[in-house]
DNA sequence: TCAAATACCAAGTAAAGCACTCGGTATTTA
DNA sequence: TAAATACCGAGTGCTTTACTTGGTATTTGA
C-alpha cells in the first residue's frame, strides 16, 4: 500500500464533494482553488476516481462532479486504492514458494499488519467523517471515543 | 505519512531482530540474503534506524545488530517514521492561517484520519507481532479478535 | 447559433524518492 | 595481521509525483 499526499488530495477532494454536492455539482476549479493544487492534476486524479465509479461527472456550464454513490458506501480505502494503486504487499504472499520458511515468517506478520491497516481504512466511510465533523461542531470537540488505546508500545519517536 | 515497501523492509528487518537476536546479534548479510534486498540498501535503512536508536550495532566479526530497546517498546509507527520520514499531513495544519475556513474543514478531517492511523500503528509493538505469531503457531490460526468491524462502509474496490 | 464553461484526454517535464552499486574507512575478533 | 563486520558517501537508472501545455467533447444560456 501507499499512503501519501496523492491519496490525501483524493480524500480531501472527495470530502469536498460529500460536503457540498447537495447544492449542485462541485467543479474541479473550485477544489483546485480551495486546496491549492493544479487543475490538471486534479483532473487526472478524478479520471482514476471516475474509472472506479467513485465520482460522476456532469459536463457543460453548471457542471461538475457528484459522488458516484452514497457517502456511507465509499470507504477511505476505496479512494486510496483508486488513485494510489494497491501495490503488492509481500513478494511471496501465497504464490511464491519460500525456501527456508524463515523468510515467510516475517512476511506473514507484515501481511497481517497490512491486512489490519486495510480493514481499518475500509471501516471508515466518507459519511463517517462528515458526520463526525458535524457532531464535533455541535457538541464541541468531543474526545476520541472511537479509538481507545488498547495496549502498550511506545510514544511518538523524536 | 508514507507507507510503502521501504517501510515494509524496515519492519520485516526489525521483526527479524526481534525474533533472532537472543542468540547473538543479527548481521545485515543475513537479512539481506533472507529478504533478498541489497546489503548496501539495508545499511542505509539501518543508518536511519540507528539514528533513532531503534537498533544498536556491534562491529567486528560476530557482530551485527540488536534492537535498541525491548521489543514491546518499539511500535510499528516508530519504525516507519524512522525510515520514511513522517511528512507533513496538511499544508495548513495549525500554523498557516486558512483564509476561508472552508479549506481547513476538509483538512481537519484528514488530519483526524491520519491521527487515527498514526495511533493505530503506534499501538502495535514488535512484541505484539511476535507474540501474536507464537500464539498462532501454537493455537493454530486464531481469528481476528483484535479488530472487529465497528460499522458500515463498502467492501474492497474492483 | 455561438461563446463560454465545464468535463475529458494525451503527451511531456522537472524534481524527488526508491533500490541499488561501487568504493571505500573503522572496529573488533581469532 | 587477516577477515568479518559495521559504517559512510557518491553516484545511477527507474518510477512516481505534481505539474504544464494544448487540446477535444459536451452543455448551458445569451
Amino acid at each position: 500500500m501507499r499512503l501519501s499526499t496523492k491519496g490525501r488530495y483524493a480524500v480531501t477532494a472527495m470530502l469536498d464533494l460529500a460536503l457540498h454536492s447537495e447544492d449542485g455539482p462541485v467543479t474541479l476549479a473550485d477544489i483546485s482553488a480551495k486546496q491549492g493544487i493544479s487543475l490538471s492534476y486534479l483532473e487526472q486524479l478524478f479520471a482514476l476516481l471516475r474509472a472506479k465509479q467513485l465520482v460522476r461527472g456532469v459536463r457543460g456550464p453548471g457542471g461538475g462532479y457528484y459522488l458516484g454513490r452514497p457517502a456511507d458506501e465509499i470507504s477511505i480505502a476505496d479512494i486510496i486504492c483508486a488513485v494510489d494503486e494497491w501495490v503488492e504487499f509481500t513478494r511471496c504472499s501465497g504464490k511464491e514458494d519460500c525456501r527456508d520458511g524463515e523468510r515467510c515468517l516475517t512476511h506473514s506478520l507484515w501481511n497481517e499488519l497490512s491486512e489490519r491497516i486495510y480493514r481499518f481504512l475500509t471501516d471508515i466511510s466518507l459519511a463517517d467523517m462528515v458526520e463526525r465533523d458535524e457532531v464535533r461542531e455541535v457538541a464541541g470537540k468531543q474526545e476520541d471515543d472511537l479509538v481507545e488505546p488498547p495496549r502498550k508500545a511506545s510514544g511518538r519517536a523524536a
